[in-house]
DNA sequence: TGGCTTTGTTAAGTATTTCTTAACTAAAAT
DNA sequence: ATTTTAGTTAAGAAATACTTAACAAAGCCA
């Protein structure tokens, strides 16, 4: 029977801490701490749970890899902690506390911008802050609980505690230079894709591969505009949203090789703000009828 | 900006405690500390959040409705300190700890018991232990971190930082006392059901409401078996699983009304024992080929 | 009504935990 | 070799959380 094992909340903090900066000294200073403390702290930590967690590299510490589940568990509880604060303020002021959005730049500018400008409208006394990102920035920006609610690619992995729910379905389409005829997979690109890294990349990258074409990839951006305008001025082929290539651009329209799933995605287990219920509400509606 | 908001976990455990026992004296020596302690901690708890969470009623002090998001809050932190203490037990005794399995009482006996002597013969050496129960108490039971993992009704709410996964429908039948025909539905019954508040209960009435029919209950049971009995001896009508209606029994099987969903209930985000993993992969594979 | 018990709070002191400062070790940098 | 940087250890100070004890007030039982 282990009893209760009682972690003391700091301490997940000075893990998270560390996780997060190139050096105990500077989360140290993060924290507000001396090093001192989180030294102790940390070396307490690990005693109490009885499991390695860090390792010298040099007189430098890093985290084992069996360390992750404890991060995770650290990340979990943080954020749990930091929604229920979140609660608490907006109970007591009564007024309606603000929350932040993470949207993938499709969702923004094309999907819903209706809803977000109507939702501002509707309920002006809510605070509100959208951030653009690629999907996997949101991601640990909602784990970190800067966001209340994202809408991104739904991921193949999704983190501890995170609930996604589905939305829509997209379909990426080949951008061609102008001029250039279809022609079979293997004489494809070269290639003008999203950043290495980027959860879209790499489901383009599979269906590629699968096609026999050899993904040779001679820029990157995550702005899909970019990629259009480079296909354009002919430095190579792209895989986009059908609808974020710029109509009066000069390229060829190829065959949709890949679809994405949209997702809505938010904090498992943890109070609400009442408005993010209505907005996703209204988001889902939204794809219902398109 | 509020900052982080470093609620100790021991003051989590007094209002899961006081939540759970009738009174907070009892509560108090159930976690072996003073009333004063349990006193002034959730005096401490209830000032740092700014909200009212208990009232008065005699001397006697109950949580306020608006204390239930904080209540729910406390649970999940309390799961996941549980989880990542089995965790490290495991990991620094290389032991391989024990599982501990929730199931309905048609999983355990009727889907899956080739499953559960299967695995517990392929791996001896990890703790193994089933509870069946229905599935109102499985679920509460999950949340409190009794079990590692459940087998149950799919609810109507899923409770915070629990996850689902569906496993198989299942349709119930009406069960009619022998010799009963064939009749119009507001003729039908009485009726002998699972108890008030059991999940499938709700789901049964709901669907004899839509069907025109009273739903007048003379006896109650968690026990199909014993409902089919009672039908038997002509008490009154049931609607079961057919698969859980004794072959030998005198009984006229019915029209099926009802389907329901067999799901994989799990806490979120919390480090797993290696072994649910390969139940469940295990559980699901039984699924796919039925 | 008047005691008596039970429930919960408050006060004061004690114990525990967690911080800070300061002195120290060891690896990198100059 | 000297200095700088990263992290640890030691000792005392500060903050937290607990205990006991005294208290108030609601329910109970004549």
């Amino acid at each position: 029977m282990a009893e209760p094992l009682d972690i003391p909340l700091r301490q997940l903090e000075y893990l998270v801490a560390v996780a997060d900066h190139p050096t105990w000294s500077s989360a140290a200073t993060s924290l507000g701490v001396s090093a001192s403390a989180l030294s102790q702290g940390l070396a307490d930590l690990e005693r109490r749970l009885g499991v390695q967690l860090f390792d010298r590299q040099g007189r430098r510490r890093v985290l084992t890899d069996i360390a992750d589940p404890v991060l995770q568990h650290a990340r979990t509880v943080q954020a749990l902690s930091h929604d229920l604060g979140q609660w608490a303020e907006r109970v007591n002021t009564l007024k309606m506390g603000s929350i932040r959005i993470g949207m993938l730049d499709v969702g923004a500018v094309l999907h819903f911008p209706e809803v977000l400008r109507v939702f501002r409208s509707d309920y002006p006394e809510i605070g509100f802050h959208l951030t653009v990102a690629p999907s996997s920035e949101l991601l640990a920006g909602l784990r970190r609980a800067d966001f209340d609610l994202i809408v991104c690619v739904r991921p193949s992995e999704i983190p501890p505690a995170i609930s996604a729910t589905p939305l829509l379905q997209e379909s990426l389409v080949i951008v061609r230079p102008p001029g250039t005829e279809s022609r079979p997979a293997s004489a494809w690109g070269p290639w003008v894709l999203f950043p290495e890294g980027s959860h879209t990349r790499s489901l383009i990258e599979r269906s590629l591969r699968e096609h026999g074409a050899r993904p040779q990839v001679v820029a990157e951006s995550h702005q899909p505009d970019v990629l259009a305008q480079m296909v354009s001025l002919g430095l190579g082929w792209a895989v986009l949203p059908l609808a974020q290539v710029p109509e009066h651009l000069d390229v060829e329209i190829g065959e949709s090789i890949v679809t994405r799933d949209l997702v809505i995605c938010q904090r498992e287990g943890a109070p609400q703000h009442p408005g993010v219920e209505v907005l996703i509400e209204r988001l889902r509606s939204v794809t219902d009828v398109g």
